[in-house]
DNA sequence: ACTGCGATTATGTATATACATATCAGAAAG
DNA sequence: CTTTCTGATATGTATATACATAATCGCAGT
């Protein structure tokens, strides 16, 4: 078997020059893994052995198998060499979009609109939903929109964007564009939570989105953060049949 | 500017040995980036000024932008330099957790029940929720369990296995334990999808749940596979106020 | 047995060097 | 004035080498 790989080196080295050795090795060792030849707690070879078998450097090996162990594929011990770990933290990666984009992957119209605006002195409940902050926050400015696709109300946005971190955002008004993709442009964020929970629509929210009192909804929550400072949090409420939230896993692609 | 990056340097070099240099390159650079200071779309210095700046060899400079690169933080152009990219795709990481573990986190004694466990051959229906398949799935094991929070019931599961994929599952009985975890030490598994969204308990649901029927609920279903074959596929029912799904995301850690 | 210590081993990081490759600016040719 | 070619430049990959560090094995001495 390690003759067979040292055989696809031999033959490619020259051939495929498309991608590179590293690549390569990480690419084989990978396969290994994830097709279960290589079980959990496997140790897998040495890289003076790798070395040998590719026919390259140590540091060629090191990179990949550096990448590998950074993926969280294998765990690398010193003195004992590499092992496969087990798929432990069942990690997925999920992509938020803008909602614009969203409904036109739809193949509908999007349309926006902005319910109200409010400036006013951070208040506790403000605060809470901005979230940790090392300073007291300042102003806030509170905004409830609605975006349409089609005829029919798509999503609620409620967002709350605090003023000491975004100062420019004052003097915007929300009335043609959303809130969200400006302040995207404009404040570098560092570090962003999401929160997805299903709620009973209130009152309020159901007339808005034209469901019945109680309807279920899908509730995205997003708090951003530039440089530990709170930037903005937003609430976008979904009727349940409209919208759900795609994740996907791929063990490192590289 | 670039003078303070060199003190900075000749500080740390000889004292703070816990960290490495081009961890300390990538650090130094990521902090721009997010701080914004470094805005998108500004070339970044040349890894030959950097190898001055920091007084080490171009290839560990490379180490550190090779994997801002990679992480998406920065776009290299050969002969024009490195270029800080704007934050674009807005994901985040979501973890999986066991169920156990998620109702123990609580507090709360945690218990299993096996409600149903059918043996059969595979029908459209079935096919549908195990997802693309090359091969027709033969035998599937279709499950219903129910998980306890307390005296509570905490969520509903319905599970497809693909006997195809993992026939041992045929002799085992999900009586004792939740067949999730047992999956995960028997299967490789190289790439899962979820969808999470919001709907109204069945009839059927609502009762295991103890919930009033249409009451919201929300939903998350996993589709796994092992080598490009479909595994299993899981539908979770939560109480819309029992659970909210947490996804997180900072830049490049390393 | 038990303890402590040095030798061994595999990985971790860094260096200087080399050549390949994509790309752009500017010179040379039409 | 446009096209083509050439050289300069920054990144991409690979190598041989070196020393640091963590962990383990086995031996020596109590």
């Amino acid at each position: 078997m390690s003759d067979s790989i040292a055989e696809m080196v031999e033959e490619t080295v020259g051939g495929d020059a498309s991608t590179s050795l590293y690549q390569r090795i990480l690419n084989d060792i990978r396969d290994r893994i994830v097709s279960g030849e290589w079980e959990p707690g496997y140790r897998i070879p040495f890289e003076h052995e790798l070395t040998e078998q590719y026919g390259c450097s140590r540091m060629t090996v090191n990179k990949a198998l550096s990448q590998l162990a950074k993926a969280g594929l294998i765990e690398r011990r010193r003195r004992s060499g590499s092992f496969v770990r087990r798929p432990q933290s069942q990690a997925a990666v999920l992509e938020i979009h803008d909602i614009r984009v969203e409904v036109e992957a739809l193949g509908l119209p999007y349309r926006y609109e902005l319910m109200a605006q409010t400036k006013r002195r951070a208040t506790t409940v403000d605060r809470d939903r901005l979230g940790p902050s090392p300073s007291t926050a300042g102003q806030v400015l509170a905004l409830q929109c609605l975006h349409y696709a089609g005829v029919r109300p798509f999503c609620v946005e409620d967002r709350l964007i605090s003023l000491a971190a975004v100062p420019e955002a004052a003097d915007q008004e929300f009335r043609k564009s959303a809130p969200g993709p400006w302040l995207i442009g404009q404040v570098p964020w560092s570090a962003a939570e999401h929160v997805i929970r299903a709620a009973s629509a209130d009152g309020e929210t159901a007339a808005d989105l034209g469901l019945a009192s109680g309807a279920p909804c899908l509730i995205i929550e997003r708090r951003t953060w530039s440089a530990e400072r709170p930037v903005t949090h937003v609430r976008f409420t979904y009727p349940a049949n409209a919208h759900a939230v795609v994740a996907r896993f791929t063990p490192s692609d590289g």
